[in-house]
RNA sequence: GCCUGAGUGGCGAAAUUGGUAGACGCACAGGACUUAAAAUCCUGCGGGAGUCAAAUCCCGUGCCGGUUCAAGUCCGGCCUUAGGCACCA
């Protein structure tokens, strides 16, 4: 056993007072910059999620470091937020208290396990000299015309007196004090990041993102490319803009829907008859939260606009409007044209309310051919409710299983068709009709009557009443039986394309939304959907009624909380002059001393109550204004720290040009899963626009972005207090060390997976260490290897397997290392040295020491990283495998060198490979070098 | 509902991207050392058939089907599960 604490320590002193991974701003050596999230510092202390990744990336620096990099490897903290601010209010402390002490903990806590960063580049975005740039940067944006106020609804506290983020209030309810949650309208800044959706999304392209969380960005932005119609409102000089992704449709219009908070309500209010009956259903909207909007109501509700209605621009057909919740004034122009037979919110809409609907494109099945006889027909579903059962015709050998189906006479509807069918193929003719489908257009070739045939085809499913029946009427050639059957034998037994679509829309009622060809449409007749989306639009940009338009999700960045703990929003309000930011030098904007930070009623900041703070001159005009006394989101800080960190006590500059030129980009960055979309999304955009008025030399500022799975607890749950799973990374380390506990994580599974604490898998790992430290006593005074072969191997496999993410595979590599050391009698110093020079990005303690009491060399730190030769990697014999027809029937031991003839040769001598052979004619011999034989036999 | 992963022994997991499924570790069982325990070391360890013991054979990577000499890996269709988004027009 070995004293790992005092090891530990000593190294950890070691690497302090040199200053082993200080990270030079100019160097002669290629730049590598790793990135791990900074943390916020909470008051329970690191997490052992914090030392897989803080483990992981220190392994990849270490590495990089010994591969002559000059590495950037640093850390700081995240600390502003709300827990410190709830902190403060309970105990009447500044919060900046309470995060020195925390910081203090996670430092001590991150020193206690030989992360290598670079220390000297430390900062918090709670210290005045890092937020000063923060501000510095927000005037940037709003001095580019990037900042703007607006009115937002947010979600307000009433109890707690405080505005909540969305995770905050899930559910419609206060997490904190359990309080309904309301819609409160604030006056909020806000930065254009709409703008900016567009190149945010070909910036993609400069990244070597993983492709799940490109699409996690790419999902948000939410790019839809459509048109913007525009409709007249019937008698007034107003027009209603909406924006569609499918114009294609627009002969199938049969309503408008705008939102509730929609201007044309006001604009209209004298000729809207109902407006009572509107500003009722304005007042509904508005009090709904966003959990209620979302998850609650499913069923469709809205007021139509009496005494007003549009005009469709392509048929000039009245259209009437209506008000509902479904339609977000935030997403596109805030009304749409209601398409029901082609959008499931619109048909279920219009179904509720009894509001036409219109087909305009029909699916199309079967094959074409080009001597066709067109006729109108129907397919008749009947359900017997009592039995599950449903009604089919078994045409046998002659067409298989069939609904009934039937051609429509001359003017006769398809309602009266199909009752005529059934009574006359079945006889059964009390039924009740459930619904119509939309009509499909099928082609199929009848062998009875040799001819090609064009259909356009209705669906009905009707429910049998009683079994009341007539007498079939049977043609001549009419042989089939009538038989009810359940839903799993249809699915199986119905063949035909036609009847078994009409079965699937008959019992799944809803909006055609696929592709197919359009009728109904006038200009558009007979084109598919993606020939008439072009087609309209070509045409409603020529009469000047529309245009071709993007869209997209991402909508601009909320910017103010109404939070003491957070950067001042550095700008003051004057009667006179408005807005006018405070000038630069004056910056940074200091969060004022004060010990209580209790809300105001109506909403604004706890800024808002110290006056000796808000109070202050115009820096234009010189006359008593007001400080915005809203802060910064928590996302500001971290939108930039990566770019700090290259100059982090630069006091003239946020960064100096030469270390950005320096450092570039971002080389690695790894984080928590939950960040990847929205603070990527924010930093990513932050940096483009520091990019665009030419202060970063970069558009993009990360290359790689890579994340962990958490560690759950030991019963596969998150961990918790509440859960009592909670593994506290300070026990561990004092009863296994620090070494231990970086190799058990490392080795606990696929690092961007979840994985479950196992105390007993830690064990694993700390013994592993132990035998590593045994393997002392064989040492032998001979330089060299005692396996080289191996050597080169797990120098190949290590480095590889460290820069791919692999940690626990690299492990693994060196654990069969060891098995065989520790075979032989005596092991040589190389191969000690090279074994703990693998180790130590890993577990870089014991490595160091085991290097030093041994006099095996250079501190490992300082040495470079072994180098491989993938020829001396190569076993000189290998096990070949032969098969015959694919089954292992043989092993054999041959030379590396063995050629493919000779492979062959060996396999058939095998006694059992001939058992399966011997008296068969051999098809062929397939070989792969240097692996197998498989013998194919008949 | 949509998007993205994942499903392999008792457990955590490997498998050079189509070539011996289960490396490595844990747990477990048997043995050695010990007065004893811990620690350590050795052996075994997917299921079944077979045998004194072997050899050997059959089955096996969520389910069903397909491609291939060969499928955990590729294709089509499902099921389960985790995460993200969600009335986005």
């Amino acid at each position: 056993m070995y004293n790992f604490k005092k090891i530990e320590k000593k190294w950890q002193k070691h690497w302090d007072e040199n200053q082993t991974f200080y990270a030079q701003n100019n160097s002669d050596k290629e730049k590598y910059y790793i990135l791990v999230e900074f943390p916020y510092p909470s008051g329970s202390g690191l997490h052992v999620g914090h030392v897989r990744s803080y483990t992981a990336l220190d392994a990849y620096a270490r590495m990089m470091r010994m591969k002559n990099y000059n590495v950037l490897f640093p850390m700081g903290w995240d600390a502003f937020g709300a827990p410190a601010e709830q902190y403060a209010i309970k105990n009447h402390i500044h919060p900046k208290e309470a995060v020195k002490e925390n910081i203090k903990t996670f430092k001590g806590q991150i020193k206690d396990l030989g992360i290598s960063f670079d220390w000297s580049r430390e900062f918090s975005t709670t210290d005045p000299e890092y937020y000063k740039w923060t501000q510095w940067q927000f005037l940037q944006f709003y001095k580019h015309g990037m900042a703007y106020k607006a009115r937002k609804d947010i979600n307000w506290c009433p109890n707690c007196k405080t505005g909540l983020s969305n995770e905050d209030s899930s559910g419609g309810v206060c997490e904190r004090c359990g309080s309904k949650v309301v819609q409160k309208e604030k006056e909020q800044w806000m930065l254009r990041m709409s703008d900016y959706a567009e190149d945010l999304l070909t910036g993609l392209n400069d990244t070597k993102f993983a492709d799940r969380i490109k699409l996690g960005q790419i999902n948000w932005i939410g790019k839809s490319t459509g048109a913007e119609v525009k409709f007249k409102v019937k008698d007034t000089s107003e027009l209603l803009t909406v924006y569609t992704t499918r114009p294609d449709t627009l002969y199938g219009v049969t309503f408008m829907v705008v939102a509730p908070e929609h201007p044309i309500i006001e604009t209209l209010k004298d000729k809207i008859q109902n407006m009572d009956e509107v500003r009722e259903y304005q007042k509904f909207a508005k009090s709904k939260t966003e959990f209620e909007r979302t998850e609650l109501v499913k069923e469709k509700t809205g007021v139509a606009l009496k005494g007003i209605s549009a005009i469709n621009p392509v048929n000039g057909v009245d259209v009437q409007i209506w008000i509902s919740d479904y339609v977000m004034m935030s997403y596109g122009t805030g009304a749409i044209m209601a398409v029901p037979a082609h959008d499931q919110r619109d048909y279920e809409f219009a179904r509720k309310f009894g509001i036409d609907i219109i087909q305009v494109l029909e699916e199309v099945t079967g094959v074409t051919n080009p001597n066709e006889t067109k006729k109108e027909s129907i397919v008749a579903i009947v359900y017997d409710e009592k039995n599950d059962k449903y009604l089919t015709i078994n045409w046998h050998e002659l067409g298989g299983r069939l609904f009934i189906g039937g051609t429509r006479h001359n003017g006769e509807d398809a309602l009266t068709c199909a009752l005529r069918e059934i009574a006359e193929e079945t006889g059964y003719d009390d039924l009740e009709l459930v619904r119509e489908t939309f009509k499909i257009n099928h082609h199929y070739y009848a062998y009875n009557k040799d001819k090609y045939f064009n259909i356009e085809s209705t669906g009905l499913l009707f429910k049998l009443k009683s079994n009341h029946k007539l007498e079939q009427q049977l043609d001549e050639d009419e042989k089939f039986t009538v038989e009810w059957v359940g839903k799993d034998d249809i699915e199986k037994e119905v063949k035909d394309e036609l009847h078994l679509k009409t079965f699937t829309y008959c019992l799944e009622e809803g909006a055609m939304e696929g592709d197919g060809t359009h009728i109904n449409s006038d200009i558009l007749n007979g084109l598919n959907k993606e020939e008439a989306i072009n087609k309209i639009i070509t045409w409603l940009e020529e009469n000047n009624l529309g245009k071709k338009k993007v869209n997209y999700r991402l909508q601009d960045w909320i910017f103010s909380r109404q939070r003491f703990w957070g950067e001042p929003i550095p700008l003051i309000y004057c009667e006179d002059c408005g807005w006018v930011p405070v000038p630069e030098e004056e910056l940074p904007v200091l969060l004022p001393d004060v010990a209580e930070y209790e809300p105001t009623d109506d909403g604004e900041s706890p800024l808002a109550n110290i006056e000796s703070w808000v109070n202050a001159p115009c820096p234009r005009c010189g006359k008593m204004g007001r400080r915005e006394t809203d802060t910064m989101p928590n996302w500001a800080g971290s939108s930039w720290y990566f770019l700090r960190y290259m100059d982090a006590h630069n006091d003239k500059e946020f960064v100096s040009q030469e270390a950005l030129k320096y450092w570039g980009k971002v080389n690695w960055y790894n984080g928590g899963m939950e960040h990847t979309t929205r603070h990527l999304l924010y930093a990513r955009f932050w940096n483009q626009f520091l990019y665009n008025i030419g202060l970063v030399p970069n558009k993009e500022p990360v290359e790689i972005r890579v994340s962990h799975g958490m560690i759950l607890g030991s019963n596969g749950e998150k961990m918790s207090k509440s859960k009592g799973n909670v593994i506290n990374p300070d026990d561990i380390i004092s009863e296994m060390g620090a070494d231990a506990l970086r190799t058990y994580e490392m080795f606990i599974g696929d690092y961007e997976k979840d994985a479950s604490w196992s105390t007993n898998g830690l064990k694993g790992c700390k013994k592993f260490l132990d035998r590593i430290w045994r393997l002392q006593e064989k040492l032998n005074d001979k330089d060299g290897y005692s396996n080289e072969t191996l050597v080169h191997q797990t120098i190949k496999k290590v480095g590889n397997d460290i820069a791919n993410m692999k940690y626990n595979t690299a492990v693994s590599s060196l654990m069969i290392m060891l098995n065989e050391l520790e075979k032989y009698d005596s092991i040589t110093r190389g191969d000690l040295r090279i074994l703990v020079h693998l180790l130590n990005p890993i577990a870089p303690h014991i490595t160091e020491e085991i290097n030093e009491i041994n006099q095996l060399g250079e501190p490992l730190y300082a040495s470079a990283w072994p180098i491989y030769d993938e020829a001396k990697t190569i076993e000189s014999t290998y096990e070949m495998v032969v098969q015959v027809n694919g089954k292992v029937r043989g092993k054999i031991e041959v030379d590396a060198n063995t050629s493919e003839e000779d492979m062959k040769t060996y396999a058939m001598q095998i006694e059992n490979v001939k058992v399966f052979t011997d008296g068969k004619e051999i098809v062929k011999v397939i070989v792969v070098p240097k692996k197998l034989v498989n013998i194919v036999v008949k």
